[in-house]
DNA sequence: TACTTATATGCTTAGTTGCTCATATTGTAA
DNA sequence: TTACAATATGAGCAACTAAGCATATAAGTA
């Protein structure tokens, strides 16, 4: 293992934290989809899209084959939206807190 | 809920994806500690991890009480240590489909 | 062949991150 | 009070990131 600990988890996270991405990943939840459908759901610049994308695929989160001029992509790992759930119920336990504290 | 979708998911992993805060992270994993012991098992600049610490608060991962002169820090929620263990199983099997590649 | 559609990429710019050094703050002890 | 120990923070800098525009590549169609 090279470098300090925890490059590769940490990388993994990285590739996750931008609320694009995130969005990517849901949208592949139920399958996979190619990039003119990735794009119209975001409502964000084909270019800006596509290089999210590529990032997710260089992380080894999605991986893509082509059909004819479109580019299919799809989550590799299910257990990424593991990720995305764990967080999110993480994130609404410390809202629910700090709302009881103003009560 | 403002501006785009999943900022707040996003934010989350951003936090955690650094390599000192995952060993930050770890290190707390057995019970809270003080920063005069997360220093120098981290083998970082003081104000670096100190920094480091104030990032995981602020995002409420971790929460810290005084005690004396010492600061002590712990996780919040246990739940960012499935975040962790689930990162680490996607790698692994990601590598083991990269090693299988080249048999 | 030329034309079109789908996707990726080079370039630039603005904003962010992480690090270090030095200093400030806070609490303890003499 | 002064001195010290533990932690946090301001300033400055290099490196990185995300976005947009324009262009390039690739694959299909006429």
């Amino acid at each position: 293992m090279p470098g300090p600990k925890f490059i590769y988890e940490a990388e993994l996270f990285k590739a996750i934290s931008h609320p694009t991405r995130i969005e990517i990943l849901q949208l592949l939840r139920d399958g996979e989809k190619c990039v003119c459908d990735i794009v119209p759901a975001l409502e964000k610049e084909q270019s800006n899209v596509s290089r999210h994308l590529g990032l997710l695929r260089k992380e080894g989160i999605l991986s893509s084959r082509k059909d004819g001029l479109k580019m299919i992509y799809r989550v590799e790992d299910p257990r990424v939206f593991e990720l995305i759930d764990t967080a999110r119920e993480i994130l609404r336990k410390c809202w629910e807190e700090k709302r009881e504290m103003l009560l």
